[in-house]
DNA sequence: TTAGATGCTATCATTTTGATTTGATCATTT
DNA sequence: AAATGATCAAATCAAAATGATAGCATCTAA
């Protein structure tokens, strides 16, 4: 009896491409296995015949068409992430390698209008591993260009742009910096302090639990907790402090003590706002101390 | 002479693997390897080895930690996307397999409080594929709940949420329905009318041009210039109708006639709204149509 | 009815991989 | 200073996976 755990990677990725375009797709030829892996016809054959063995009721050949067909008992033999299953359908099945990319035409993903530079992104994330310093020029929107030496440790995504978190020199506090901004980076060799390092850090490190509920202005609250997955109608969440005034605004979470913001795009309330210490990182939140 | 178009897809996936650790992380052990590709020692140092024939200068072995680092004069051997690479490092490496998941702790992406279900995705695409209707359950936020049937032909991320864009046989137009407001989908197998199907969406198959501009409020647009890659202040993009509102709302473009909006969230003006036609698409978008 | 496309299976040569052994380098311990 | 242990490389051989090919089945479309 053959296993799945028994498999090697690379027929394990096969089988999952397989399942992947049934679940998906709904369909399958033998030529879009050998299209995307570039192998030979025999090899299709041999994947379709043991996914089979795997998984008998998931896929009938109809020979009118010549091509499987997805079964109404269709089990998946694999777990597919929602977001990884999302990105793939916009991008393409096949992380890392650039070939065998044909998108859906009918997946779109919103448009990126920010494309972080890779060396940018492969030099910050060397000097985090490797806790290093970097220096370089930084563009701010309230102080133009000025040249900064940072420690970085961590990179983070606020929903719109790519910020680099890290110790500046110059303010001698922890910051974050847009990764597009920063402009002729160069290691540093000598070796940090360590109070420079990402574990004092207490804005970053320091992780607090925020409630959220479905914004009382709301007419038909169900459909703000199925989008949410809420079971009773409340949202926890586990948030780095450093993060929490991104991800409020992000969600466009009315942040006042009395849910008093008014405007459609407000789904969700900061339940518990007034139990948060006051918190630089919540500037940005909607309606937060106001 | 071994070249990368010879070797077969696991074999370029390995090298990619290593690779993506030299330029992302700095270095790589013949064990980072083994875990994440479950293959033998032996073929580890086959794939090193073949490696450093590829790219000679790239990586060097340092006996005193055992490890492969990259050098100064590393060129990576494949195209990394930078959309792909900020999602593997988040994520981990090693698309369609949930194996060798180990995510960079330096490496947050935005929290995600909205996850489609696979199923209703799953369902969507093949409706979408085989050019199908299904009958659902909406609970709109204006009407509440209503059973309808829609023929999808697309899904789009507006930025926050996941939507599928469907013939609607309520309203008999074409509309978006928020994926997760979706329940109790089932297919129809009865074949679409023509007029149902996605050609005949005029919002959806408009491209429009935008043109953005530096809002005239930033005090410093070289950082706004360096963050959209804009090389002469504009940034020309190609959207359908259908989406615009939303790109325009999740960018915090100001649509107004005379980039009249105030507020630090504004760093783009949309400057040909007046060119454009009235749009109910944009309904949404900031200062639009004021 | 027949040609053509695409599927399956079987066979065999080739390639890739896994396991094992031997030897090197270097940090750590004795 | 010498022994120990960890991890690397290189070589070898057996096992497994893959590619190529050929013969046959099924169905569509001409």
């Amino acid at each position: 009896m053959t296993d799945l755990a028994q498999l090697n990677y690379a027929q394990k990725e096969r089988l999952a491409f397989i399942d992947f375009s049934l679940q998906f797709i709904g369909q399958l030829a033998r030529a879009d296995l050998v299209n995307h892996f570039k192998t030979g016809l025999a090899s299709c054959s041999r994947d379709l015949t043991l996914y089979n063995e795997l998984a008998p009721a998931n896929m009938t050949l109809r020979h009118e068409t010549k091509r499987y067909y997805r079964t109404a008992k269709f089990r998946p033999l694999f777990e597919h992430n929602p977001e990884a299953i999302l990105g793939s359908l916009c991008r393409g099945f096949g992380d890392g390698l650039s070939n065998g990319i044909h998108p859906s035409a009918h997946c779109v993903d919103t448009t990126k209008l920010i494309h972080p530079n890779t060396e940018v992104i492969a030099t910050l994330m060397r000097a985090i591993h490797n806790r290093m310093a970097v220096s370089c020029d930084y563009i701010s929107l309230t102080s133009g260009e000025t040249s900064r030496v940072i420690v970085p440790h961590a990179i983070a995504n606020n929903g719109q742009r790519w910020h680099v978190r890290a110790f500046d020199m110059k303010s001698k506090e922890f910051r974050d910096f847009v990764c597009t901004r920063l402009q002729n980076l160069a290691e540093i060799a000598d070796p940090i302090n360590s109070s420079q390092s990402g574990e004092h850090d207490t804005a970053w490190n320091n992780i607090l639990t925020v409630e959220l509920v479905v914004h009382p202005s709301v007419s038909h609250p169900k459909a703000i907790e199925l989008d949410f997955g809420m079971d009773d109608g409340f949202l926890h969440l586990e948030v780095r402090e450093a993060l929490l005034g991104y991800l409020m605004r992000q969600w466009n979470v009315d942040c006042s003590a009395e849910a008093s913001l008014t405007g459609g795009e407000y789904h969700l309330w900061l339940s518990n706002a007034k139990d948060l210490p006051n918190l630089t990182s919540m500037a940005i939140a909607p309606g937060y101390g106001f």
